[in-house]
DNA sequence: GTTGAAAATAGCACGAA
DNA sequence: TTCGTGCTATTTTCAAC
């Protein structure tokens, strides 16, 4: 606990500095560049690199380092946004309903009349019926199917 | 150019077998992982598996490796789903609006009356009016706060 | 934050199934 | 083709500063 508990606001301890920020774009664009060749881009020595890394995932800025799949090339001909309004009652189960659909592959919970906003891949349009089919007894749903992107998955601005 | 040029239905040519699943998953969870580590836990060889590594990058299916930022950790305390409907003509310019704009760090362009679903990010309530301000006068807004997540970013089944 | 030495790893050529 | 082995260069890690 070395938090400050100084005067008013203050939500979080990360300072990023910089180098940070250089480090974290970096590994944006490629999560797997060796730590030694990430220190030749920042200026500092390969353990600054590291240590500032493990601050960075201790601080729990970074979540993961992970994989972006392009689900196309898996064979999920169709992505699409659904909205989904469970019936009276209903919240719960439909969440893990949710929860238990593999294709479902990203759920936030939202504000506003409908609570869960879900992104969804399917083969192809029967399949996406089959997974809207298995909620209608359950939910509402209003499905908008992605035809492309505007804005790719990108850092916020540091 | 060496893709078959075959009949009919073909979009991708990637067929997973099971231990390309694993490298994918062990890679989803933790995209770091030695090459050298991940043939231990798939039980082949390194080279071996860097060679699929490579194979699944080449086909389109592995994206990139990338990292996965907590926004709150970084002081965006307010994530939320922007609907955004353009003015007739300004379809265009807003898109552009979104790109240039950083708190949108993920747009999608959709099916319905609503072109574009944006992921937001700011500090403050204030930030986001002001976000949402400086599109007014080109588009019609609807704002959902994310209040949770029932489905963290998962991979698709493979 | 740096440096330097030891251990682990990555990349490449080559041969085997 | 796909995988394994052996080699060398590079990287990672840990210590001491």
């Amino acid at each position: 606990m070395k938090e400050k508990m100084h005067s008013g606001l203050r939500f979080e301890n990360s300072t990023l500095d910089e180098v940070d920020a250089r480090i974290l774009t970096a590994l944006d664009a490629d999560a797997r560049l060796p730590t030694a060749e990430l220190a030749r881009l920042v200026g500092l020595s390969a353990p600054s690199v590291a240590e500032r890394m493990r601050r960075l995932v201790n601080e729990g800025v970074v979540r993961a380092y992970t994989v972006e799949i392009d689900s196309k090339a898996l064979g999920y001909q169709i992505r699409a946004m659904v909205r989904i309004r469970p019936l009276p009652g209903k919240l719960h189960l439909v969440e893990r309903l949710i929860q238990e659909t593999p294709q479902f592959i990203e759920c936030d919970k939202i504000t506003g009349d409908v609570p869960f906003l879900a992104r969804l891949v399917v083969h192809s349009i029967e399949e996406m019926d089959d997974v809207l089919e298995s909620l209608s007894e359950h939910a509402v749903t209003s499905t908008a199917v992605i035809k492309g992107t505007s804005v790719k998955r990108r850092l916020p601005p540091l």
